[in-house]
DNA sequence: AGTTCATTCAACCAGATGGTTGACGATTCA
DNA sequence: TGAATCGTCAACCATCTGGTTGAATGAACT
């Protein structure tokens, strides 16, 4: 579907700047103020505004205003997406480490799933 | 790290497009020459062949010659990275994997490549 | 009402991106 | 050797991107 298509090139092209991977990360946390997301970046608060766009073009990030503030929260229906497209590569990686893992298992060293 | 945000940049720019998403996908499956790659494609094949150069300084594809003919070849490194990353956003099969290459780097198993 | 705070909009700029065409290097085949 | 095939390179073009600054909107404070 040509949508599909259209909202998985929003979604990686908003993920493939610094700044925006680094303004996910801060709402991973918690909701976020714009001023206070743009803060930590030496670029305007107008670059920052914009960055805001794409992600919420993308479908990562929403919006709410509460008076004067706009809150900004994390949006995981779009990164769902991504993922679930991507899964196709943890299906290549396993045929790769298919061998080691069965060396592995007999090991004895997958057992042990509380590893840092 | 700078190069591994560059190398974000540089996995998340090559996936959001969608030529590029579908030579990947070609590449899921098998080894392919760049020409078979270019064929389903409308555009040229410089083209397509400026899409190849694109994905491999991702680090998402290979390429090896063999006579007149350049073979491209997924490869895993980049997705790895690019998963990993994402794995914050809940649950996602790249656990095991880092489960998995964490015990194959404790090992030795693993190529030099796949944990700089 | 006027002022201040929070955020966006508009216009502009430099650099990146994706596409084309035609020439070119490398390799194979007759 | 000459001709055909595979792929890349170089130059060019239109459009997108991320940044700036200054004006504009909307809400709150005095």
């Amino acid at each position: 579907m040509q949508a599909e298509q259209d909202k998985l090139d929003r979604i990686f092209a908003a993920l493939a700047d610094p700044t925006r991977r680094e303004i996910v990360r801060a709402l991973l946390a918690q909701d976020r103020k714009v001023s206070d997301l743009a803060a930590p970046f030496e670029s305007s608060l107008a670059a920052v505004s914009k960055h805001l766009h794409v992600l919420i073009e993308a479908g990562l990030v929403s919006q709410h205003r509460d008076g004067r503030i706009k809150w900004c929260r994390l949006d995981v229906e779009g990164m769902h997406m991504a993922m679930r497209w991507m899964e196709g590569f943890g299906q290549f990686a396993a045929r790769d480490f298919e061998v080691l893992e069965h060396r592995l298992s007999e090991l004895g060293l997958l057992a042990d799933d509380d590893h840092p």
